[in-house]
DNA sequence: GTACAATACTGAGGTTACCTCACTATGAGG
DNA sequence: CCTCATAGTGAGGTAACCTCAGTATTGTAC
C-alpha cells in the first residue's frame, strides 16, 4: 500500500478522515457553546426551523431535519420540557400535532444568537466567503445523490 | 429575522444543515456496505490506521484517531472479538499493549477495499479531483482552530 | 355508511460512537 | 524505597439517531 498522495486515489481516505475530525470538533466545540442553555445542537437545529417556518406539524418539522417522525418526537419533548416550544392540536387534523416556537424559546433563540452560540456558525464563519460557497456548492453534491 | 439571502451571514446555518445531513447520509451508506462484514466505520477507520502504520500501542491509536484511550479500548475489543486485530504485550513495557492486525483482519480489509466498500470514500470519489482537493483544504481550515 | 387501508404520533427498546471517573499494574526519578 | 506519572480498562453516561409495534384518526371504496 503506497503512502497518500496529494491528489491520489488515496486521498478519499484521509479526506474521510478530515471530514469526520470537523465533524466531532464541531459538535464538541458546539455543545460546549450552548451548555449554558442546556441545549444540544440537534435541538437548536429544530428550534431554528421552527423559528424560520413557524408552526409545523411534527411530521412537517421530522421532514425539514431529515430524520425519522419518532426523532422529532423526542427532539420536541426535550424542548417542550425546557418551554421552547409548544404543542397544540392541529384544527384540521386531530391526528396531527402542531409544533411552535413559545415566546421563551425565541428569546433564547435570539440570546443564543446574540452570544455567537453556534459554534458551527462561528466555524464555518471563519471561511472565507469564497469558501463557504465553495464548501456548499461541494457538500450539496455530496449530499444529492446523483 | 431576514430569509436567507446567498452569500449572506445566514448562510453559514445552511452550511451546518448541510454538513450535518451530509454526515447522516455517509454514516447510513457506509453503515450499509460495511454491514456484511459486521464492523462499523469507526471499526474501519481504526483497522486502516492500523494497516497504514502498523502494530501500535492503544494510547498511540487513540492519539492516531483523536479519541479517548478508552474508547480505543472498545474499538480494539470490538474488532479482537472478530479477529481482526490482536493484543500482545508490549516487550518494552509491560503496562503497555500492543494492537496488531491480523491475516484475517488484512484480509477483509482488502476484501472491502476491493468492494469499494468505504461509501464515505466510494461518496467522496464522486467528487472531481478538483473538488476533492478543495474539500480538503477547506476542511483542514475548519479542523485546525486559528 | 361501514369496512379498510393509510397517516400521525408515541412507547419500548436498540445502536453507534463517543465521553469521564476511578481503579490496577507498572515504570521512572530522586 | 517512595512517590508520581503513565497504560489500559471496568463502570456508567450521553447525544442523536434508528426500527417496530400500537393507538387514534382520516380518507376511500364499495
Amino acid at each position: 500500500m503506497p503512502p497518500d498522495r496529494p491528489g491520489d486515489q488515496d486521498s478519499s481516505e484521509s479526506l474521510s478522515e478530515i471530514f469526520w475530525s470537523v465533524a466531532r470538533q464541531l459538535r464538541g466545540a458546539s455543545q460546549e457553546t450552548l451548555a449554558p442553555w442546556d441545549i444540544t445542537p440537534a435541538h437548536l437545529r429544530a428550534l431554528r426551523t421552527l423559528g424560520h417556518h413557524g408552526a409545523m406539524r411534527l411530521s412537517d418539522l421530522s421532514g425539514r431535519l431529515h430524520i425519522a417522525p419518532r426523532s422529532a418526537t423526542e427532539v420536541v419533548d426535550a424542548l417542550e420540557s425546557r418551554g421552547l416550544v409548544g404543542r397544540r392540536p392541529d384544527p384540521g387534523d386531530r391526528r396531527a400535532t402542531l409544533v411552535e416556537m413559545t415566546e421563551h424559546g425565541a428569546e433564547v433563540m435570539s440570546a443564543i444568537r446574540a452570544a455567537r452560540g453556534n459554534d458551527a456558525e462561528r466555524a464555518f464563519g471563519r471561511l472565507s466567503p469564497a469558501d463557504r460557497a465553495e464548501l456548499a456548492r461541494i457538500l450539496g453534491q455530496l449530499r444529492d445523490p446523483a
